[in-house]
Order: C-alpha cells, then structure tokens, then sequence
DNA sequence: TATGTTTCCGAACACTATGTTCGATTACGT
DNA sequence: ACGTAATCGAACATAGTGTTCGGAAACATA
C-alpha cells in the first residue's frame, strides 16, 4: 500500500509549516506573520497549505496538540506518578527548559496567548475536578474554581515570565519558587475547611 | 478663544468611537471588530476616525488610559492610603464591580489580552520597585522579580476569572479569597528573607 | 520502464479590510 | 454674517485571505 508513506509525505509537510510559523512567530509577534511568510520560509505551495489547515491559528494549534501530546508523554514516563502535586509543575518547568524555543512561540507573550490561554484551561480543568473531590466533604472554604484558577493563574503566570524574560534559573529553582509561593496559601486553606 | 469648545467637540468625538468600540467588543471579540464596524456604530466618518487614531488598537489603548486615569482617582480619593497592601487590590476589585462593562471589554479575553497586558505590566512595575525596597537588605529570598510576578500575575488570573465568568461574589469576597490564597505564601517569604 | 494514484504547486481570482487623500459640508465662536 | 476648525464620505492604492483548477512531481506497483 502506499498510504504509509504518503502519510509521511503529507506529516513532513505539516511540519514544515509548524517549524516555519514557530520560527517566524520568534522573529515577529503572530499576528504579524502572514500565511505567505509561512509558505516562503517553508518552501510550500499556497493552496498546499490550505488544504491541510483552514488558517494561521488552526496550524498554530495544531502545534499546542503536539506539544500536548509531549508533555503528557513526558508526565507518564518519568515516573513522575509521585503523589506530590508539584511534581507535575516541575515537569512543566523542566519540559518548558527543554523546548524552550517552542514554548516561548506557543505560550509567550509573541504567540498572541492563544496557545497559552489553551494551557490554563488545560490545567484549570485538571485542577477543578481534582478541587472538588478534596474539597467536597467541606463547606467552608474557598470555591473551588477559585482556588483552581489561583494555582493555575500563579504558574502560567511565573512560567510565562521565566520564558519571556529568558531567566537563567533553572526548572528546579523556578518550580522551587513557585511551591513557596504557592503551598502555604493552599496548606491554610485546607486546614481550614 | 474658540479652543475649548472645540476640544470638547474632539473629546465627544473620541468618546463615541471608544464606546461604540467597547460595546463591539463585548459581542464580537476584539479582533472581529472592523473599523467600518466602530464608524457605523458611532456614526463617525471614516477619516474622521483616522485622523483621532492610528488605527483599532490605538483606539482601544487610549481607553486604557482612561481606566486608568479612573483608577489612580479612584485609589487618591477613598483614603485608600491605608498601609495594607490589600486595600489597593481590593480598590481594583471594587472599581471592576462598578465598570464591569469596561473592565471585560479592555481585560477580558474577548479584548485580546492586550489592556490586560497593560495593567499587568502596570502592577508588576509597581509591585517590582516596591519589593526591591522591602527585599533589598536580605539577600537569601526569592527574587523581587518573581515575586512581582507572582503577586500581579495571580491577582489579574483571580480578576479575570470574576469578569469572565460573571460570577456573583462581591469585590470584598474576592478581595478576601485573594488574600487568603496569597498573604500566607509572600509572609513566609518575608521571614525568611 | 510504464502506469496509476496521491500529493503538491502556483497562477489567477474574488473578496474583505486597511489606511490615505481631498474637496465639500457642517458646527461653532466672534 | 463671516472665518475657522472639525467632520464627512467617496475614491483610491495596498495588502492579506481563502478558493479553484489544470499541470507537475513524487511515489508505489508490476
């Protein structure tokens, strides 16, 4: 059959045009970038494009899939199924640290939020049914949403600053920051309710 | 002298368009929103709208500074001018319960995060200067940066939750989760700073 | 090598929005 | 009534979007 390597042919082309709109995206902001800077700089046909992706945004996205796709990937293999929430966090700083350039396009301030408003609500998600399981018996304390988007809100927020600001401090220290921060709001709360 | 009637012409000018902007906003989102829309709705002709803006984002921009001009009002005149720092984010909260319309237009999502960034900005810079102050003389604790980070990045993420989302708690319950989710954190910094 | 299939190319096109120019018109002060 | 400053809106040049379609190229099969 030659659907195999037709497929190849046709992921070699949507990635050209991710790596193109990447790059491009780190030399301007997104909106600047224009679907014929993409075709140029990824040596391929205008309607060639169309067909795999309905505009710039939907190609975009499709680059926050595959970062997606990753880091789950690299949630389940590192043995990161450490009961410790903030293992999850240091995995994103540590995945972020590694893909710096990718992150930088997808989440920074250059990529127009939209990839970084899909992570929050990646997490906030997450993060709002795990709330609600620990915070269910209790009536007291905080809504749950709130304290969902609080922990979510703070690390994209510290993420975001560390990528843009190209910070040396390394993933350990930056998620080191974030659990002092972090923790002591959360542990009252729990206490508490 | 015919200057001041004048301006006033110019300045009622400028407020159609702003609110005929605004209101755009809050039912496409900001990038949907043509020129031509914000004329038709103002009534204003199209060089006229040229010749007061550069172009959609200016326009949106100089309504940022109207908010705020308002807030820096708002926080002189209730002698906000307790030491608490909550006192000014609680004086945020308030100012957005009673400009909810303006607050979601320019600080909303459907905005482009583009006053957000501002008022981001605008926080961090405050808050920066501030911990250099209060951190300077101890030298083991986190980074002001991150710290101002933290403290603007994780109020704005609370913020927009409440605007977004329409939600139905008061600014003083807002104001309040804020605190508990953010004092314990930045107090067990300051002591062991 | 010959053949059929799948993908890609790129020119041409219609369409939408931007930002500018300029002469006519209106609003306002004196 | 007159002069000035602001506004109007039609016309224009420019730029980007998304579609269409005939031909070229890449690839698998035999």
């Amino acid at each position: 059959m030659a659907k195999k390597v037709v497929d190849r042919r046709v992921q070699r082309t949507r990635q050209l045009l991710l790596d193109a709109l990447l790059a491009l995206i780190l030399e301007k902001d997104f909106d600047s970038v224009t679907v014929q800077d993409v075709i140029d700089r990824a040596n391929v046909g205008r309607s060639t494009f169309y067909a795999h992706f309905h505009d710039k945004e939907d190609l975009l996205l499709s680059g926050f899939e595959h970062l997606r796709t990753q880091l789950e990937e690299h949630l389940m293999s590192e043995s990161v199924t450490s009961d410790s929430p903030w293992a999850l966090s240091l995995s994103m700083f540590q995945h972020a640290q590694e893909h710096r350039q990718i992150h930088k396009a997808l989440a920074g301030k250059q990529g127009g939020n939209i990839g970084l408003t899909h992570i929050q609500k990646y997490l906030f998600t997450y993060l709002h049914t795990h709330m609600k399981q620990v915070l269910s018996k209790k009536r007291k304390g905080i809504p749950p949403e709130i304290l969902a988007q609080y922990i979510s809100g703070s690390f994209i927020s510290l993420l975001t600053w560390w990528l843009e600001n190209d910070s040396t401090y390394s993933a350990e220290e930056m998620n080191e920051y974030y659990r002092q921060l972090v923790q002591p709001g959360v542990d009252a709360i729990m206490q508490t309710a």
